[in-house]
RNA sequence: GGGCGAUUGGCUCAGUCGGUUAGAGCGCGCGGUUCACAUCCGCGAGGUCACUGGUUCGAAUCCAGUAUCGCCCACCA
């Protein structure tokens, strides 16, 4: 037992306990300090790594306290349990943000090139990487580190180049030219998922091209077909017009031919379904290279497709004026020269929505490229199945609808990055074009096709994008390929817990590319997170500047206050709106079970010796009191085991708040106190309480631990312990299930509702609080002894002294007076008579208006349950439980009107 | 255009396999210096559970529709 400050200082306990963590080595399931029964199954989370450039906030801290809430959960329980953490390189992420730290020095990516800027890249993540690595240690992750992972490291390199080299063979990794979305900003390619379609107001030009005269091989300038466009500048790279097959309107134009200007090019008018007659003029220019739509419609007809767009977002190879301008620029110049011409026939607003970078924000341009695919619909197909037959699960389980739309409707993925900082794409080229896949890190010895050296082979020069390697994570981080022993253990993984917004970007991709290459579901339960939001509901970003620094949180209040907080918030799925009121309750909270704690240790009886060993309540000394501890004790574990098994963790945060605060605090010190004055009882009673405070206490303390891991090992270190027990909470074992006193909990029950409705009954009379009231109680019989054991904590706790108990109720009501104030509680009888000093008069008639209003409100209850037991339809059809129920209420509901009208002299 | 979520006292949220009188924290009012805690203690006020209709003996909870707010998905120039 150590000694307790009289403050509760959460900077002082926290730092000193973590190193005692690590110290005794006890994250790792296999670590020298685990208690782990090597039996049970193990629980495996593998953290979801925080990007590198990026400092923690508020979501990733709410993540980290769930994910750990869940690991000290399972290591309590027994389990082997593995946190493995991580770290993300964040391809593009990290690549914008030092782009940005670059372009203030004035440099840039092409400034440096190639190998600097990587070197570049290496050391500003190496300067990151122990901050975060430090912030999570200051939530109190108790992760395993000496698994830290980090996706650009060998092991993940790894595993990368080996999966692709599989995904290639299996046909399921392909390479073609297709129409990317490209970020002229990030000067890369980018997957669907990063488009961020946002609405905008622009323009709807109408363009008149001019038909081609066919005798003369000219264009008509009077006869014209006028297309609509938002984009005047791709008309550079026009192929053709279209119209739909049955648009009357142009029917005879079919099949004729329009000159694109500027670029002075002939091409055919054709007919297709894709066209919508209803919008602009039902006539629709086609830039193959450009568009989607158009693309597909380019394919369909053989149109050639022109690429016009550089990767700065200039105009190129078009042989006009206006190769080399940006494209906006382009887009004015050319909608000043068509109007000049005569041939812009009108221009409108238009609201319409734009693709843009989720990175940068830049409007993205549709482009063609020679890139790597993931064939996602047979992976995809893999994934519907584990959620289907419910081999993993989704929570909450609505999300199942949504992942079941994005998964049955996938497109393919694109893989390729133009960037520089992630994992180079394992495939060479040969001069013939053959392409070699594989695996190996110093690249094939030839290539496979044609057998050419390994030196005239050159690689792809683009990289992954990052959630290639993310998507890997699960068991990448154990060592696969190779059937590690870390692998076979904690694989497949128990559950991976993630924010809701990154279920397409990552969880599908885990789910995909896990099922295929391990032939097993990388998780049994998929764990959806809500965002944290700011008191008005926004989202918290960097911009806003409304983003709260969890370091800053903690230092003010505690990581345990911080975790608390976040997760009694927390419901899956579900949003939280994050402040300071509900941190201050979480840290008032934290104080508060500190406060008790040092009650509990200071109250021990001078008969037990400090640093004895904890011994169970002496069984021929217990009285109420100690086994109301126990019951209610034991009925928090068993609800804190149910709300554990939904995944409740914001019900296991408020059952813990209840039952300490409210109960534990609030009932059984004050009555403890009281049990263990030196007056009252005898030794061995006095021990016993404080036994039962001490087992009481140990309970809750070891149930809280996985939420406030800090304040809760020190605390129980204070306390009296088991020699079976570990030195440390961390590594102790969850509360078992006992056995409860329900009688007992219910005469408990009866005489904390006596103290309340005295309490009650001098509060509303105005009694002055120092005044001490005289009273006589009636207790029916069979709730006497319970009654007389806490007869003095009663009086204490109400201040009612003498406390004097009548045999009868009418005996108790022979001896009360007229002026005296009455309490009705549900099972008692009670009649309370103020001291002569006390203005009596006053405060009776001020009792006299509560009892009345008290009698009003039971009459009205008196009458509704009256009437359902006299509904037949309800007598005849609700369970015999509710009718039983019913009647039991209306009983005890007629009893009370009966005293109260009875005190009130009716 | 499709899908999803939210709507409960002034604020933030619990609570739904339908079942006694819908709970908590913050805020508010009144009262408290008894030796764990003023980061505290006691007492209290405050809710037609968004709206309409339905199912049912019984609806905050189930069904249908409406409204407001928010999110996700979606190739229309």
């Amino acid at each position: 037992m150590t000694k307790l400050s009289k403050a509760y200082t959460p900077r002082e306990v926290e730092g000193p306990i973590y190193e005692r963590w690590l110290a005794a080595d006890v994250f790792a399931p296999d670590g020298a300090g685990s208690t782990a029964d090597p039996d049970l199954p193990p629980f495996t989370i593998i953290q979801p790594p925080p990007n590198v450039t990026g400092s923690l906030h508020l979501g990733h801290a709410q993540r980290t306290a769930v994910e750990d809430l869940m690991i000290r959960h399972a290591r309590m329980l027994g389990h082997p349990a593995l946190f493995l953490p991580g770290l993300d390189h964040a391809s593009i992420a990290a690549q914008f943000v030092l782009d940005g730290i670059l372009a203030k020095e004035g440099e840039s990516r092409q400034t440096l090139g190639r190998e600097r800027y990587l070197e570049r890249m290496r050391a500003f993540s190496d300067s990151t990487k122990p901050i975060i690595l430090a912030q999570q240690r200051r939530v109190g992750a108790s992760a395993d580190w000496s698994r830290l992972r980090y996706t650009m490291d060998d092991v993940s390199a790894r595993a990368v180049r080996a999966a692709f080299e599989r995904l290639y063979r299996d046909g399921l990794a392909y390479r073609t030219e297709a129409l990317i979305n490209w970020c002229p900003g990030c000067r890369t390619s980018v997957s669907d998922l990063e488009v961020i379609p946002t609405p905008e107001t622009g323009t709807l030009w109408f363009v008149r091209y001019h038909l081609i005269d066919e005798s003369r091989s000219a264009p008509d300038p009077d006869a014209t077909i006028t297309v609509a466009t938002t984009r005047p500048e791709t008309i550079l790279g026009d192929t053709a017009v279209a119209v739909h097959p049955e648009d009357e309107r142009y029917r005879d134009l079919v099949g004729r031919r329009v000159r694109i200007p500027f670029v002075d090019r002939d091409v055919p008018i054709i007919a297709d379904e894709v066209v919508d007659r209803t919008f602009g003029t039902g006539a629709v220019k086609i830039t193959p290279a450009h568009d989607p739509d158009d693309y597909a419609t380019g394919k369909r007809h053989g149109l050639p497709a022109p690429t016009i767009l550089a990767d700065d977002a200039t105009i190129e190879n078009t042989g006009t004026e206006f190769d080399g301008l940006d494209r906006y620029e382009a887009r004015r110049q050319i909608v000043a020269a068509l109007t000049e011409r005569g041939d812009l026939a009108s221009e409108r607003v238009h609201e319409m929505i734009v693709g843009r970078c989720q990175r940068s924000n830049d409007v993205l341009e549709p482009r063609l490229k020679t890139q790597w695919f993931i064939r996602t619909e047979p992976l995809a197909a893999q994934a519907l199945e584990a959620t289907r037959t419910g081999r993993t699960r989704i929570l909450p389980e609505r999300f199942e609808k949504t992942w079941e739309h994005w998964l049955t409707n996938i497109r393919d993925w694109n893989v390729s990055r133009q960037l520089w900082w992630g994992h180079r794409i394992p495939a060479w080229y040969c001069p013939d074009g053959h392409v070699t896949v594989s695996a190996d890190a110093t690249g094939p010895t030839g290539c496979e096709v044609c057998g050419r050296p390994a030196s005239e082979l050159q690689q792809d020069a683009d990289i992954f994008d990052t959630w290639f390697s993310s998507g890997l994570w699960p068991f990448s981080t154990l060592g696969w390929p190779d059937p590690t022993p870390d692998y076979q253990r904690y694989y497949p993984t128990s559950v991976m817990e993630t924010a809701y917004d990154i279920i397409f970007f990552w969880v599908a991709r885990m789910m995909m590319l896990g099922i295929q290459l391990t032939g097993t579901e990388p998780f049994h339960t998929v764990y959806l997170s809500g965002l944290i939001r700011d008191p008005e509901g926004a989202k918290m970003s960097k911009t806003k500047g409304n983003v709260i620094d969890p370091i800053g949180v903690i230092d003010e209040t505690g990581a345990d206050a911080l975790r608390f907080a976040l997760i009694h918030g927390a419901a899956p799925g579900q949003d939280q709106r994050f402040g300071t009121s509900k941190l201050e309750n979480a840290r008032n909270f934290a104080n508060k079970l500190w406060n008790a704690t040092r009650f509990v240790i200071g109250a021990r009886p001078v008969s037990i010796p400090d640093g004895a060993e904890r011994r169970l309540p002496d069984a021929r000394h217990v009285g109420p009191l100690e086994r109301w501890l126990a019951s209610r004790a034991a009925a928090t574990v068993a609800a804190v085991d149910s709300a554990m098994t939904d995944f409740a963790f914001g019900e296991v945060t408020r059952l813990l708040y209840d039952a300490i605060w409210s109960e534990f605090c609030d009932w059984g010190v004050e009555f403890a106190k009281v049990r263990l004055a030196e007056e009252a009882g005898s030794i061995e009673a006095r021990e016993a309480t404080w036994w039962s405070l001490v087992a009481a206490l140990d309970t809750y303390l070891r149930l809280l631990h996985p939420v406030m891991p800090f304040v809760t090992e020190a605390l129980w270190e204070a306390l009296p312990h088991r020699a079976s027990d570990p030195d440390l909470l961390i590594v102790a074992r969850w509360p078992g299930a006992a056995e409860r006193e329900p009688a007992i909990e219910a005469e408990v029950s009866a005489v904390i509702a006596l103290v309340t409705e005295l309490r009650n009954a001098r509060a509303s009379a105005k009694l002055a609080a120092g005044d001490w009231l005289e009273t006589r109680v009636f207790v029916p019989i069979e709730l006497g002894p319970t009654f007389e054991a806490l007869r003095p904590a009663v009086e204490r706790l109400a201040r009612a002294r003498p406390l004097e108990r009548e045999l009868t109720p009418e005996a108790l009501h022979a001896s009360a007076g007229p002026r005296d104030l009455s309490v009705v509680v549900g099972g008692t009888d009670i009649e309370a008579r103020v001291r002569p000093a006390a203005p009596a008069a006053e405060a009776a008639d001020l009792e006299r208006a509560r009892l009345e209003r008290e009698l009003a409100e039971a009459e009205g209850w008196l009458a509704a349950a009256r009437d359902r037991l006299a509904n037949d339809a309800f007598m005849s059809k609700a369970p015999p439980a509710v009718v039983e129920g019913a009647r039991g209420r209306a009983a005890e509901l007629a009893d009370q009107v009966a005293r109260l009208r009875d005190r009130l002299g009716r």
